[in-house]
DNA sequence: ACGGTGACGCTCA
DNA sequence: TTGAGCGCCACCG
C-alpha cells in the first residue's frame, strides 16, 4: 500500500512525532473520522493535539494519509490544506453526515 | 537558547 | 448554549 509513504517517512524534515502521526492518521478506516487529541492519544502523547495539526498541516503525503479524516474534538471541521470546504465533501463523499454549519454527527471509530 | 506560530482543547463568564 | 480567554505541545527562524 503505502511504499512511497515509507520513502517519504525517511526524509529528513520529518520528527518522529510527525511521523507517528502520518502512521496513526492513515489508519483510520474509510467513512470513519477520528479526532486530533484521538490521535494524540494514540501515539502516546495526550495533549500534544496542537502539535498533531500541525504535523497534518505539512503532510507531505496527500492522499496516502487520510487527514481529511482528521476533525476537531468538539465535533467541528477543523481545518485542511485545500480548503474545509473540499474536506467536507470528501468527508460527506465517505458516508459521513455532517450539519449545515459544518458539524460533524461524530461518527467516530 | 529563545520566542513566535498554529489544521487544538478545556474552562469560565 | 455561545463566545472569549488561557493553556497545551512540537517545530522553525
Amino acid at each position: 500500500m503505502a511504499r512511497q509513504m515509507e520513502k517519504k517517512l525517511k526524509e529528513p524534515g520529518i520528527t518522529p512525532f510527525a511521523r507517528s502521526v502520518y502512521i496513526e492518521t492513515a489508519k483510520i478506516p474509510k467513512g470513519k473520522v477520528s479526532t486530533y487529541s484521538e490521535i494524540a492519544e494514540a501515539i502516546g502523547q495526550p495533549g500534544a493535539a496542537r502539535a498533531v495539526g500541525n504535523a497534518l498541516n505539512k503532510n507531505p503525503f496527500a492522499p496516502d494519509v487520510p487527514c481529511h479524516r482528521v476533525v476537531r474534538s468538539d465535533g467541528r471541521i477543523g481545518g485542511y490544506a485545500g480548503g474545509t470546504d473540499k474536506k467536507i465533501g470528501l468527508l460527506k463523499k465517505e458516508g459521513v453526515q455532517i450539519s449545515s454549519d459544518g458539524k460533524i454527527r461524530l461518527l467516530r471509530k
